[in-house]
DNA sequence: AAAAACTTTGCAAGTTTTTGCTGTTTTCGT
DNA sequence: ACGAAAACAGCAAAAACTTGCAAAGTTTTT
């Protein structure tokens, strides 16, 4: 096993459970404890995690539900927000996941638009409720305790009985070659449900998590109509995009 | 268990309760006292919180008045909160409505605790996915604006494909003539869908509530097998309810 | 193609951190 | 002021960390 495979593995953990013990990681990837260890000093000292005694943590573990320590990837989102909520208009119903991304979007929805939302996030859910104008439609189902998203069978078959206007992805990482790609088996599941019940989909995606590839595969680029990232559309970082048929903004 | 963890849970029990005690952490998070008391101490140092005798509590708390203003009322909400959750245990499935009440409910489950729970309430769900134990389904549906409740048909529809140990009902005006009543239409039809998918139906109350009538009823007390107030069970304040064949606590 | 230089990995010895326990001292409510 | 509860200090075992080193594998140089 190579190194990079390894600490992309102990990335991966540490993103989806927002902690790891070294002992795990030696453990599960059959290497010796100093290995793991070397390689969480060294992605620490990249700012990719943070080691602690016995294991890491996820930066953002510790702060409580103060959205981001990271201001400049804050400034992305909200700009990333502002250009998304110009594609919405009044009477509209859509579908939007999870995500800080999105979570801006719905903070940033203005007043007077009227509109009516689905969605399994219970933080978009609550940002949404501040609007008296937008209709919130929680779809129900198991939440993860991590990312407070409903997933399973009951949220998947709530969506197959839907049909709407537009569907906001917003976490996700995204490459050309390999499409939108998550670390989290049931979220995809629901994620598939969401692009099919919805005319048109728009992925939200902030430029450091272009050209990354993750376990799981959500759909292609192909199924993607809309890009948004805080990027000029006429960005180089972009030029791999352009050969699908999707507007960039 | 990480230190980091032990340490985010502490903060996360002090911001949510504004303070905490020794040997509650100690109890739920199953290390000595002298542990809880090290980290409590080091967080002290930070500034991330005050340790007083016996506990801590978080910076600004008299200042508090987020609930209800009303320190009387959160404090007998909190006594209410602490005999119910005496009235759980392990493996059980419940359902719970919403309220400040059933809100400090949901706060006081003890970390160990292993639930499964339904919830059409957006902050209890919220409340609920601090416990690792706690399995949380939420009912989906159409979210009313103020009271972030989720309504409607789809709710009513999965509560009639549940058969669960104990309805947990939250806010509401009780009588002993009339029953348990309401001033929102819609959702009497979910409470009243809830008390038909649990086996027991218990009722929160703070005293301030008893005797009072509202608009819309939910159901009799017949339908109500456990009340919870924060009253002495003897007090003279219940006698009307004693007729009927309900557990007071 | 062999040698040299470098990297990676696992091991071992020694050090530090963490944690629970033991008394002892301090604090608090009555 | 008294007894109980809480805080503190010191100790010891266990777990985690550090450092140095050598074997194995890679890359670069000659």
């Amino acid at each position: 096993m190579l190194k990079e495979e390894r600490q992309k593995y102990i990335l991966d953990q540490v993103h989806l459970h927002h902690r790891v013990l070294l002992n795990d990681l030696s453990d599960s990837l059959n290497v010796s404890i100093d290995t793991v260890r070397r390689d969480v000093k060294e992605l620490d000292k990249e700012k990719k995690l943070k080691k602690v005694h016995g294991g890491a943590t996820s930066f953002g573990f510790m702060t409580f539900t103060k959205d981001d320590g990271n201001i400049y990837l804050k400034s992305k989102k909200i700009s990333i927000a502002e250009k998304t909520v110009s594609l919405l208009s009044d009477g509209q119903v859509i579908l939007m996941s999870g995500g800080t991304t999105n979570m801006e979007v719905a903070k940033l929805i203005p007043k007077k638009l009227v509109l009516t939302v689905f969605t399994p996030s219970l933080h978009v859910a609550m940002a949404l409720l501040e609007h008296e104008n937008v209709e919130v439609i929680f779809l129900g189902g198991k939440l993860l305790h991590d990312a407070k998203f409903a997933v399973g069978g009951t949220v998947v078959n709530a969506l197959s009985q839907l049909r709407v206007d537009l569907c906001i992805l917003g976490t996700g990482y995204l490459d050309a070659e390999f499409g939108l790609t998550e670390f989290d088996w049931e979220v995809i599941q629901v994620k598939q449900a969401m692009i099919r019940a919805a005319k048109k989909t728009v992925i939200l995606t902030v430029s450091d998590k272009l050209h990354s590839v993750q376990k799981y595969k959500t759909c292609d680029m192909t199924a993607v109509h809309t890009l948004v990232t805080e990027l000029d559309p006429s960005d180089p970082l972009l030029d791999s995009f352009r050969p699908f048929e999707l507007m960039l903004v």
